[in-house]
DNA sequence: TTGTCTGCAAAACATTTGCATACTG
DNA sequence: CAGTATGCAAATGTTTTGCAGACAA
């Protein structure tokens, strides 16, 4: 297990010192799309000398060697996925989570009607598809709430 | 014209001051996906005494009441964007310019795609699709430098 | 005149950089 | 040993906030 994430950033000409290891392991455990803040606080208690700086160094590097890609979803900060297949991300503006959407059936679809788009000459390296609003779960929420309260929402 | 700017300040709800009819003709004029910094440099020496903090404030404000819309396709600062109807964003990796992708044939497509992706129980307020790549300037460029000179692109 | 808008200065964040120390092959 | 990685501190860049004066209905 720990193994292989080893072997992956061995794989992908990272030399895998302990805090690359952890940082990926996190990522790829922890698939809620962390910012470098998240990360860091994660992984504070367990290796103590860890720095800020490590955790950029590192995700940075890992961006370049294309292990993660870095989600364009806030106004501000960057967030972190390991899984660097094909999917998009839905921001819920309730509860500021970020899920994964994957939909095999209509994915490559998708992918290639995106790819159709781009004007001629144009050489289309990466793709990246955001959507926000409200998840299920604050949905339901609004809803419950509706129903006991005489509360609207804005 | 300038009076078409102030007309439709107006009709969003937003009193049209001086300054907010300098920034949001501006973006009209301009679609080039302008940044705060950007915007700042352009309408500056027209007038000398506005503040970055306005134009911050001004374009929070536009993009509340939806006569704007952000583009998250830089890892740092936001552009804007005047307009709102549904469009792709291209971003050059080589210029730094962003480009518009219209197609009218297969945006409706395409959108209707996204939506079918959200799970079931989400409520989809936004969409925003990003494609990062080699616009035909720069790749024309690359190919002419590549047929007169030796040089190769990383 | 009352509330809103503007803009200066300072603060708040996220991220990057310089550099000395600590690893590691 | 030589080159790379780490991490502290300081710098940078973007955006926000506090507040006093200016403006407009």
């Amino acid at each position: 297990m720990a193994d292989n994430y080893h072997t992956r950033l061995d794989a992908a000409g990272i030399r895998p010192s302990v805090q690359r290891v952890a940082v990926y392991s996190y990522l790829c455990e922890h698939p809620v799309h962390p910012t470098v803040e998240t990360v860091y606080a994660a992984l504070s208690p367990d290796y103590p000398t860890l720095s800020k700086t490590t955790i950029y160094n590192t995700l940075k590097l890992f961006e370049e060697k294309k292990l993660v890609q870095t989600i364009k979803i806030e106004d501000d900060k960057l967030r972190y996925d390991a899984d660097t297949s094909q999917h998009l991300h839905f921001k819920c503006e309730r509860c500021g989570r970020v899920f994964d959407i994957f939909d095999d059936r209509n994915l490559p679809a998708y992918t290639e009607k995106c790819r159709l788009l781009a004007p001629a000459g144009f050489e289309v390296t990466k793709i990246q598809t955001n959507l926000w609003g409200i998840c299920a779960d604050c949905a339901a929420a609004d809803k419950t709430a509706d129903s006991t309260t005489s509360e609207r929402k804005g």
